[in-house]
DNA sequence: ATGAAAGCGCTAACAG
DNA sequence: CTGTTAGCGCTTTCAT
């Protein structure tokens, strides 16, 4: 078995051909038309080499290096991990391929992450949380973001970046409480706890707001009583912070919330572990309910309603815009995700009286 | 703020400097010297017009693309996910970015995936999971490897490969199994089952032999008895395998398990559901323990003891023996990961007798 | 220490 | 329909 380390390019299987190398370069992007007979040709000798043409040599040649970036808070959180998995499809579906980069939360890390996306010359940039999950937009991000990005590389969030041109696709936070809440209520539940999040961050800001419009419409018992729990989004931060508030309502000698809306599957998780640990029965004791039904819903015991995203439609429209804008094709600037349904589960599979 | 769009190269930075491109590409590279007075001047330019050379150019230019291109499985699995992210440290510390795809298992994936890096020149691939998973090398798989990389790029796989050149890079699943016996045997239990998995994937094969070995060796009870519970790596496969164990078990008139060894987390998910469900407790009535430590563990009520692995070193290795690979330095072909501890939790946290 | 020039592998006018 | 030619932006001899 010979094997000639020639490297091969389009100019060997040109000449081999007979043809020109834009010949060959024609049949490798289709871009226009060959002659039946030298396609042929060309094309039997590409599988004959296993020829892979260059995507490096193409990126520098077109100026398009068909690359698109994810800057992603953390991948090994099942949310983002979803959301990315529901991208690179998207994105090899139009060509592209992905470029995935972990910023952990750190703000010097995204600035980090960004350069490297603009040194490989991304055709654009999705932004997958971190600082654009801010309520408050960090100014040194957004610094940097129009230094390194300009109007050169479209930057497509999940969450918002005050004073950059960039382009927005979100979960329709509201419409999710929603759903929660009328689900809640429609068990019977009246006295009702929002647990977990902090308050800057913008989709926790918005769930908070909407609860409380609702349970104000829906006059529900004392809301304003059950919704200063937050703390973090964590399993550990779910148990601290429904455990202080189990205490602080049987100090006070005033009954315990009828059902817990938990901001997201982990902070459900420790709520859970909270609840168990007192002696209560889920869902008979205390209604949980969460976000983002992620796999964590089918672990936890009982098992955890949760409101569902369809991660697969979130990820073509991520990438649908951030392609388009690349294009130079005009795109939403902002664009609500409407969640896809409740995942009803045995955590709050009771009806109240 | 005048904004002009003209767009920076190494040219636009040499012709304000007053030097030639090679000397800004010397100070860009560091791989020359260069008078102090004149590096100053570029790298002042360069801050100036938040200048970042083009990867894409530079990988036509020297044929390194400083690509590491990673396939995994499914990177929704945390195992992976935890597996990634060292990876993508360890490589960035290395100056290397990463590209990464998701095969989900699919070797016709896995084929598309591997031509995608081949075209993107990567100059080292690592494989996590998949078809390197499997006891008996796919040889349709082996084929397109050396079909496509050939002895161009280095494949470091965390599994096996037959007939490839490619480097391997495991986690050392005999002693991660002496490790959960020898702690089950220490706590008293003596009727041990492993459960979850297929005999097909190399690991799980590993696992399964020297279980029967120990449990031989250490006189256990009818230890074949509980050796035949395979099924899969998933929840919903651990809570059926489970659910038939003590089916089976109960028809038989036989004692049931005192431990359970589950071949992952999930797995141990499901397991637990089960037990729970036929009202037994854990971990007196029976012990379970696991593999792999991702967060899972802390999710599971109770909390499950699990082997865990340091990735971060694991990843390390992995990127290492790609990089010596590519640059044409020696790597050991074969380099087993011990198990770093194991994470003791509820689960198993009892003395039988 | 530094400039000139060639080349990496491909695409895209531009002719014909 | 197809060949020729000029880049794309950088690195790297090779001289000087």
């Amino acid at each position: 078995m010979q094997q000639t380390d020639k490297k091969i390019t389009i100019y060997e299987i040109a000449k081999e051909a007979g043809v020109s190398p834009a010949t060959v370069s024609r049949v490798l992007t289709g871009n226009a038309n060959v002659k039946k007979e030298k396609k042929e040709k060309v094309l039997e000798l590409i599988k004959k080499y296993n020829f892979k043409p260059s995507a490096v040599a193409r990126g520098l040649s077109d100026t398009k290096s068909r690359i698109i970036g994810i800057i992603v808070a953390d991948i090994r959180n099942t949310y983002y991990a979803d959301m990315y998995v529901a991208c690179e499809n998207a994105a090899n579906k139009e060509g592209y391929s992905v470029m995935l980069m972990n910023s952990f939360g750190q703000t010097s890390m995204e600035i980090r992450q960004l350069g490297k996306l603009v040194q490989w010359r991304a055709d654009a940039i999705i932004q997958l949380g971190g600082a654009v999950d801010s309520l408050t937009t960090d100014p040194s991000y957004v610094k940097e973001v129009n230094r390194l990005l300009g109007n050169k590389i479209p930057l497509v969030v999940t969450g918002k970046l005050d004073n950059t041109n960039c382009y927005q696709v979100q979960i329709d936070a509201a419409a999710a409480m929603d759903m929660l809440v009328q689900h809640l209520v429609s068990n019977g539940n009246k006295r009702i706890a929002l647990v977990g999040g902090r308050l800057d961050v913008e989709s926790t800001y918005i769930k908070y707001n909407e609860f409380l419009k609702l349970t104000k419409e829906l006059e529900l018992e004392n809301s304003s009583l059950y919704t200063d729990n937050f703390g973090g989004y964590g399993i550990e931060e779910g148990t601290v912070s429904m455990n202080e508030l189990i205490e602080r309502f049987s100090l006070a000698g005033k009954p315990l919330p009828e059902a817990v809306i938990c901001i997201n599957d982990s902070t459900a998780a420790g709520v859970i572990k909270s609840i168990r640990k007192h002696g209560l029965k889920i869902p008979e004791d205390i209604t949980v309910v969460s976000y983002d039904n992620t796999d964590l819903c089918e672990v936890a015991e009982p098992g955890l309603t949760s409101v569902a995203y369809d991660y697969e439609k979130y990820g073509k429209t991520l990438v649908r815009t951030a392609i388009s804008v690349a294009d130079g094709k005009s795109a939403e600037r902002q664009i609500l995700i409407k969640p896809s349904g409740l995942m009803v589960r045995k955590s709050s599979n009771y009806k109240r009286n």
